[in-house]
DNA sequence: ATCCTAGGTGTACGGTGTACGCCAGTCAAC
DNA sequence: GTTGACTGGCGTACACCGTACACCTAGGAT
């Protein structure tokens, strides 16, 4: 029992971090629970990271790194299209990494690495980098396989246990287009829950076709 | 002296929050900081407040409640063009706002209020109401008047007063893309810096031909 | 045998949100 | 009038956070 305590180390520290954050969410990873679950104490994990900054950044680093790689071969539609769903998939299995990627600042080498992937099939698709640059903003955050979305909670101050049929009704006349919206999705769908891997597939589709629009029509920017 | 004190009430509190973010940015709105500033004791304003979401919820809700209306018998793209604009110019002087937005889950009325009006527009434009959902979760935050986008911070760990082109150089094989972006923006404006107005303008653009496209092909779900 | 150093420890500080109890004023009902 | 409830501000206290700083200890190089 004497030997039990591998030496930490800058991986460890990060991987069991994910895996905090995989179980328990991202709020739930705090430098003390961190060091807890280590068997080690709090100020021992700065040893191995800057500070929390630095820690959330490498917990990111850790999955982007991971991300599959398109089919070789792929034209650049294909190939970007894969990079896309590769980032979405990694989503499936920690679903804190949305929040954590939108908080990010640093560029670490694996976000680099994959931006620099995602220009790369642009411009293997005949884009000018003018235009490869402006289509990566227009791209955004679907870049991570998520397509941000603000208020993504419930459709109002739902009540519990409240009937949904009658919240729908008090709200119609107030917001009309809203409520419409709720009762086709509910017609179509259990719950009226939205797709969230059709919504980025529609979302990457049209981008990917305004995209090679924009080159068509000889855009540039200024 | 007696009097200077005017009470409290929630109008007061959710305006000071929004004043104090103004000045010192959405960190320095702490219950504590936001008392002070009132001439108040913290806990004073959890009598006007449920708790520090409700807050921010409150702080969103005046803001948003005060979006310009778009100028009256306009097309539906040129409507819901306006209004998202005068979202994003609402930004200027509340930065703080985009990341208020960013973590909000409540929809609060003016929220809502704001997400039918733009379904209203596409609705006006003869989109199906199936449409319509699929076309909001793809405009997403945008609605909001900003692209979202992670990691942008600098380009890489850029030391503070490092040669700038030196860095560049030693990044340019390992991410040639990235590097070429950053050149060529550059040369097109000093710093390198993005616009962030045109960007916007560019993605909106792009989804308002997508939608007209996917409206006159008679796309639908499923 | 000695020094250096990497890595884990312990304590402490200043910050956060907020639960809980108290208390002074206001105002309605008797 | 007096009373009693209600409203709104006060004070204290708690649990938690990130992390600065000083210390100690084991291992390896000299």
């Amino acid at each position: 029992m004497a030997e039990r305590r591998r030496p930490l180390s800058r991986e460890r520290v990060v991987a069991e971090a994910v895996a905090l954050a995989d179980a328990d969410g991202l709020d739930a990873v705090s430098m003390r629970a961190l060091a807890t679950r280590l068997d080690v104490v709090p100020m021992a994990l700065y040893k191995h990271v800057a500070d929390k900054e630095d820690l959330l950044d490498a917990m990111v680093e850790a999955v982007v790194a991971s991300y599959a790689d398109p089919p070789e071969g792929a034209d650049w539609r294909a190939s970007l299209r894969a990079r896309v769903l590769a980032a979405r998939d990694e989503l499936g299995s920690h679903p804190w990494l949305r929040r954590a990627i939108e908080t990010r600042a640093r560029r670490t080498e694996a976000v680099l690495a994959h931006m620099d992937a995602a220009a790369g099939d642009l411009v293997a698709g005949g884009f000018t980098i003018d235009q490869v640059h402006h289509l990566m903003h227009v791209l955004g955050h679907r870049l991570w396989g998520f397509s941000p979305e603000a208020f993504a909670g419930e459709p109002t101050a739902i009540a519990p246990g409240a009937d949904l049929e009658a919240v729908l009704a008090a709200a119609e006349q107030r917001f009309p287009h809203v409520v419409a919206i709720t009762r086709d999705a509910m017609a179509r769908r259990p719950g009226g829950s939205c797709d969230e891997g059709a919504e980025l597939e529609l979302a990457l589709d049209l981008f990917l076709d305004g995209a090679a629009r924009l080159r068509d029509t000889g855009w540039a920017s200024g």
